[in-house]
DNA sequence: CCGCTGACTCGCG
DNA sequence: ACGCGAGCCAGCG
């Protein structure tokens, strides 16, 4: 069962989302059976450093980059990484969820 | 071992 | 439409 930790599962997930395409925090959470805790979803992201988790592919429910304002200055750079996959941002630095929002094929 | 912190989200005014 | 407060769990010192 749950033998990994839910850490390994967010981790897992997050390798599934598509390039080109992106998810909220909370879709992690419930993919990851962790509905209502979207928080460890971002802790876990920002514990993780991993290249070979996209983690800059979850975004926050408002389409919108966050990140740690101790890592205040990399938002560019996911910003430009989402760029390069063909995401388009808005005026005000917004994703359209409606466009791009990742949804899992049963 | 105890307590603080943290990439979020939702509801209310 | 926007801002603020409360709730949630796990890792680190």
């Amino acid at each position: 069962m749950n033998s990994r930790t839910a850490y390994d599962r967010i981790y897992e997930i997050v390798q599934k989302i598509p390039r080109g395409q992106v998810a909220t925090y909370g879709q992690i959470a419930e993919l990851s059976n962790l509905a209502g805790k979207a928080r460890l979803v971002g802790y876990a992201l920002f514990r993780v450093q991993n290249a070979d988790v996209p983690w800059q592919r979850v975004i926050n429910a408002k389409g919108e980059i966050s990140l740690s304002p101790l890592r205040m200055g990399t938002d560019y750079l996911q910003r430009s990484l989402l760029e390069s996959e063909g995401i388009i941002f808005s005026d005000t630095g917004k994703i359209d969820l409606r466009k791009y929002q990742w949804r899992p094929q049963p």
